[in-house]
DNA sequence: AATGAATGAGAGTTCATTCAT
DNA sequence: CATGAATGAACTCTCATTCAT
């Protein structure tokens, strides 16, 4: 009766596999990545890490799931208020707290660098839909309150709020003065500014 | 055996293979670019890249290199002007129309995904710094002439410029309804605004 | 904690485990065939097999040692018999009758394959001898008593009742029409005309 | 114009590496030969191999098209004959003559222990059907002019020829003292008692 | 100058085997 | 006794780069 399936075990040594590839495809790029350092760094054999990964290509999708995951869960958290335009800039702020992590701008570039993989290209545009979908009912809303600017359709504003975060998120990564908690507060007020102009 | 060095006909060669390695980056990434699929896109042997370059690195370095020299040059072509505000939002506007061609921003991302060679960090170094001079003067001109705000330091204005172009390359290369020339207006505007925040 | 080795209970598993790996290898050969695909058809863990068989290579020579001990016990079968040459046609035709278990061909073929490890070669040697002993002396009787031709030598007959043999496993592993019970009369008439060239 | 597109020197080296492979595959069976041991075999370096060849398993279709290529030439130097057993009984002993390479058998075993991949199949069929291709004209002929048995349909007996001649081959193989000179004789005086029943 | 055949270092991946549970 | 997660040695294959022609 040998009952090894652990699976809370196996769900945790995958996300050690998933954050060490994380760190390493951040340093290194996707292809300067080998699946030797991410071994070395997750502390296991590289036998290991193909029993949780059919592929390296995996691994990096794996990452990309779980992101799309975490925006899926910090949508849901938004449920319920009534205030969409502080909402619309709670998720702006939220990107800048999150690409305070170090690793998130190299790994960013890390997928783009390999995006022309149909794979890949599948999984960011899943992680986008995901990130329009937490913003985009908001933008309606704060439209229907007179919160936010109507002289541009919905999806366009989403675009543009996604453009300030992006390239926020590339500021950062090739900056070295340019911080993300030194420039949260300009992106949070740039971002206001951008859905009501007359604000200023 | 005439020794028949003609640069004019060296350079223009040159020229072939770097639009072609562009053309390679752009669509496979640059570990995915092979140098034999260059040297089909430029239809030459594969001594023949050899000859020009010493490495696949070099053909990317010389690719970055050219972008920077184009900037130094459009940087240039500003010379002598006295109204900062409108040479700011030209500049921008050039970086939309860079951004229309389908290569771009491929070639930005490839470029990205191998940041990590310190050789490629220095060249987008460079071409950051370039990019950055070719405003920085107009900022500190607008500002002592009372056409841009003075609430924020030049440098940090300069970066805020550089986001919102950099926001909008990605927007461009990952939206397919998002394009240059339908957004071009609206990143100006943009960037006028955040420039003059009292103007909206 | 009771040792309950029960002898019979592992020799019935172990025999499993064999005709799990004889579909196995015959289906794939024998690199072909990992030992995660014979256990899965044997539905047994990995961990099991290397219970009962210390590596791979184990469970091929137990199979063709399984093989020579059925040969041995059908040589014991025709103990006392007085009419050689019946029983060298027997010994023919029962050949045909194994053949017709399809796996058969492919079994013969993946341990050919691997001849070259000295192991096996000589678990084949053995099974021949094995044959060729089955078969020796019936031959030598047969031409005792003027049922045999005796313008060859003994063991030399031998050889060509197994390459008839041999020929024939292999023409029904390869033919799809040539199939073992439409087959086995001719084979056994041709042993017969070899035997007794006159006969015809 | 550098023309060094030598297609003599690139048939020849596709031809050393062919024998190498013949080489290393029958002493080692298709899985037991690395392509390292083929490329030291034939003294190229590792790249080399591919350059001439997409995959390992290339390398043994190539080795089996050369095969059929050799029996369909074969069959073409019996055109015009007007001795249809003369010439049966010479092409069971070109087999013979073949066999004699020591490599031959191995190869086979070799090519056999794979033939689960259908490319390996379908190469060792086209094999086949060359070889019965080469026999069948002349069972035809012979069985018109009464020179060859007609109580079996030409198909078979060429089924049964092939049969000896693979049982041969396996003998060969095995069997240390038995060797393809010494038995090429009976050989071939089987095939004839087996064709011409009666004759013995 | 231009070529492409030859090279070999290095990568991802497989799989027989071990051993703690 | 039975299990399967973990392992790492070993393999095939890719591709940037060299160099004789």
């Amino acid at each position: 009766m040998a009952r090894t399936v652990d699976p809370a075990r196996h769900e945790a040594r995958r996300l050690v596999i998933i954050d060490a590839a994380l760190t390493v495809f951040a340093a290194r790029g996707y292809d300067g990545a080998t699946t030797a350092a991410i071994c070395r760094e997750a502390r296991i054999g590289s036998g290991t890490l193909f029993h949780y990964f059919p592929t390296k290509l995996a691994v990096l999708l794996g990452i990309l799931d779980q992101g799309t995951r975490e925006v899926r869960e910090s949508a849901a958290a938004h449920a319920g208020r009534e205030d969409p335009l502080a909402v619309l800039l709670e998720i702006v702020g939220q990107v800048a707290d999150e690409v305070a992590d170090p690793r998130a701008a190299g790994f960013v570039r890390a997928a783009g660098g390999v995006m022309h993989l149909p794979e890949v290209a599948e999984a960011l545009e899943a992680d986008a839909d995901a990130q329009r979908a937490r913003i985009r009912p908001w933008v309606g809303r704060g439209q229907e309150r007179g919160e936010v600017r109507t002289d541009l359709a919905p999806g366009r504003i989403v675009s543009w709020l996604m453009l300030l975060t992006d390239g926020f998120t590339e500021r950062v990564a090739v900056e070295p003065g340019f911080t993300a908690p030194g420039e949260k507060d300009l992106l949070v007020a740039t971002a206001r500014q951008f859905l009501v102009p007359g604000h200023g």
